[in-house]
DNA sequence: TTTATATATGAATAGTTCTTCAGATGAGCG
DNA sequence: CGCTCATCTGAAGAACTATTCATATATAAA
């Protein structure tokens, strides 16, 4: 009693048929899936971290991240790409910062998940 | 003024000072990006949002998302791994949960995104 | 106008991730 | 036991992602 066309075997069928309505469209998921990926490497979460306490350049990015000021460019484009900062030039600097007020939410969580972490594994401390 | 030895330039060294200091440990930081990383797949996504109604078996899932089942045991495994699901076996059924507290958080705050965003662009509705 | 500097870009390479297919494992059933 | 069915696994190939190097743009300074 397949509900599309595929070939799969359903064990629950009504619980299927419901979680199925619920699912948020296609667009939706790849949507979220690509603002989840940018935030998937740790070099563009320094960068956003570091915007977390304002709007900085490019060559101090690439100071506090430890990358290269290529590697930093790159991955600033991909987040302007996708609306996640914005870049203000003030002669030949660019100054980025963070524009997406969801992103910064998942930040902020992300970063008080580390805290958590830390507060119940106090044997792996935070120090580098 | 480099604070360790690379040869990057830095405009406003307090600052850069002051965010390094803030910045969390390496080990965080990828933890960090892998988990973000874990729901950057679009088909990962959909095994995770089916998990929040309850366990489900992999068949379902692989229904529910339409994935062969292999991709889905391939994911779940993935997931497993990393603790964000768990199985439980039933003669030769697998029915896995969601595991992960911090996953859930991060699942609802996503759904409710895509719900802001089409209360925002209503032009771009939810329909399949 | 020439030169130096900050950032941006493109192309190439290296590394990673996803999907599929074929087969393995292991439970239940006749 | 031998068969079927649900899930798991490994290997292979395709697709994607990140990093580097070389070069381009554009502003500023000389």
């Amino acid at each position: 009693m397949a509900i599309d066309g595929c070939t799969t075997r359903i064990v629950d069928a009504p619980r299927v048929a419901v979680v199925r309505e619920r699912m948020p469209a296609a667009q939706d998921l790849t949507d979220t899936a690509e603002v989840f990926g940018l935030l998937s490497d740790p070099g563009r979460l320094r960068l956003l971290l570091a915007l977390l306490e304002g709007e900085m350049c490019v060559c101090d990015l690439a100071a506090v991240s430890g990358q290269s000021e290529s590697a930093v460019s790159h991955a600033l484009r991909l987040l302007r790409a996708h609306r996640v900062v914005t870049a203000r030039r003030a002669g030949r600097m660019a100054f980025y910062r963070l524009e997406d007020a969801h992103v910064r939410m998942l930040l902020d969580l992300a970063l008080a998940h580390t805290e958590h972490t830390q507060a119940i594994h106090p044997e792996r401390d935070g120090t580098r």
